[in-house]
DNA sequence: CTGTATCCAGGGGGATACTG
DNA sequence: CAGTATCCCCCTGGATACAG
């Protein structure tokens, strides 16, 4: 991890930086984690994802599938019945993906009133300097 | 995890994706996960962080800072001196996310070759779905 | 050096209507 | 049911200029 060289200079690898960037393509967005996340259980319709992530659209249920199941996240299986029934899962390399960013949802729930109290306290700082008014 | 009830039906409690999207609102974001792990080696200055996150603005660093100060993830430390001297730290806070976003990293660096892989799959699979040049 | 203010382009993403 | 197509708003974020 990070190539541990302590008494460098702090720029560490420009690629690296890079690199992040690869996975905030991926599931920095809105939607990507929470499809995700609903997906753990085994696979998922259409229908269903979108009544389970509640507030997405069916647009961005669709672009943000199309984009999961472009980059290898999950797969697409349409049994060509009718009614129409499409089922998504994810794959060997979205399982690890999902545990990948389990910390960081763990990390959300332990922290979520810290983070309150940090906003909370930062906007009564702030309040001192009333460049606008601080109502609204 | 997960409060792992396997028999119970998909949909999760609704509150979890809530506080998903806490941590999204933080660092969903396209710099703050770099400025953050830019400042794993402790304190750094405007000037040096704007140097490390190559591509980042004035603006959007200072709009990034301010969003991880209010979080509680960032401290701001000003020197009155001259010239002037601010340097940013990651709070206790702050070192516990930069943990926790770090096997997203990890995943990133080890998926990227098959992420490319999953993507040069795809667009061939499309390709034949002529619906615009595939072309630029 | 460390910002803030302003302007502006691009795209993310919502609402709605239509299709196989 | 599972999308696609279209319209359009607004926010992100870059460039530039200015300030303490």
């Amino acid at each position: 991890m990070d190539a541990g060289l302590g008494g460098l200079p702090p720029a560490a690898s420009p690629g690296d930086a890079c690199r992040t960037r690869v996975v905030l393509d991926i599931v920095g967005d809105k939607w990507s984690l929470l499809v995700v996340r609903n997906l753990r259980h085994g696979p998922r319709r259409f229908t269903e994802l979108k009544r389970a992530v509640e507030g997405i659209s069916q647009r961005m249920l669709t672009v943000t599938l199309r984009s999961l199941e472009r980059n290898g996240i999950v797969t697409r299986t349409v049994h060509d019945v009718m009614p129409p029934h499409v089922s998504y899962e994810l794959t060997e390399m979205g399982v690890t993906l999902r545990e990948a960013t389990a910390p960081l949802l763990e990390w959300s729930l332990a922290h979520l009133a810290r983070i309150d109290d940090a906003r909370a306290a930062y906007d009564a700082r702030t309040a001192s300097s009333p460049v606008s008014s601080p109502v609204s």
